[in-house]
DNA sequence: TTTACTGCAAAGCATTTGCAGGGCG
DNA sequence: CGCCCTGCAAATGCTTTGCAGTAAA
């Protein structure tokens, strides 16, 4: 059967769905100090990976490695800039209809997607014409 | 104006062409060993970086930190295993239409776009089921 | 000559792992 | 009493950076 979620998962759990934003196992290990509630950065960690696996928590990774995490909430995805690194978020997420599809053809489980696109924002369009 | 491109990326641009899959930068650096030319690691990913920049290659950035480079083929996504981490390919892209609008909207200049389905692929499924 | 590219080695960071102490059942 | 959870610290692995030598313009 299922195995029991920790005190620790717990605490995460409850911590990422009172955020808006998703986060960073660092910055949830820093939040938790705050509250008084501290615990090891390792187990932030351990926590997350079994939440994950649970499918009650989405990641995101980022181009420099850094992970972000977050409840499974509406669709949320994000227009980036490969340069200065701009997030932006977008609203419109077609993707819905294939999931089901998917879930079917491939025999997979799925628990959240991912939709990310890439390019540079204006500023960062505008600095790169001006360069030498 | 733009600035050109020095030899190493042009060798890196080339090796990814020839491959079919997406690599990491480790990779293409063993496999420039491999074919006698060799440069420094760090020199591949200050390369891979220009050419990311450029917009002519993508980055897709795994769970694990590692980043896969490839040059902008047709779209390609994946459906990704959150526990074993199996990472099977999909061929419908809905996001097409989408990304025309997005580039107008929010004044993006988007080279590329990722799409990924996280979930548990069938075996996994069942080993899960199957714990204590 | 002047500038930019490259290699090497050291440093940086997020994440993972080994291990011993501690809590819970 | 025994097992799992935790914390700490060390280790890992990818990526980045400082610096000095080198090639190109």
């Amino acid at each position: 059967m299922k195995s029991q979620r920790t005190r620790s998962q717990e605490r995460i759990l409850n911590l990422l769905k009172s955020l808006e934003q998703a986060v960073s196992a660092q910055d949830l290990y820093l939040e938790l100090r705050n509250r008084a509630e501290s615990m090891g950065l390792a187990t932030v960690y351990r926590s997350l990976e079994a939440l994950k696996l649970e499918g009650v928590v989405q990641v995101r990774t980022l181009a420099n490695g850094e992970s972000l995490y977050s409840t499974l909430k509406a669709d949320r995805h994000h227009l980036t800039c490969l340069q200065c690194g701009a997030s932006v978020p977008i609203d419109r997420c077609p993707v819905h209809d294939l999931e089901v599809q998917l879930q079917q053809g491939y025999q997979f489980k799925i628990y959240y997607h991912t939709l990310e696109f890439f390019g540079l924002c204006n500023p960062c369009q505008i600095a790169q014409s001006q360069e030498a």
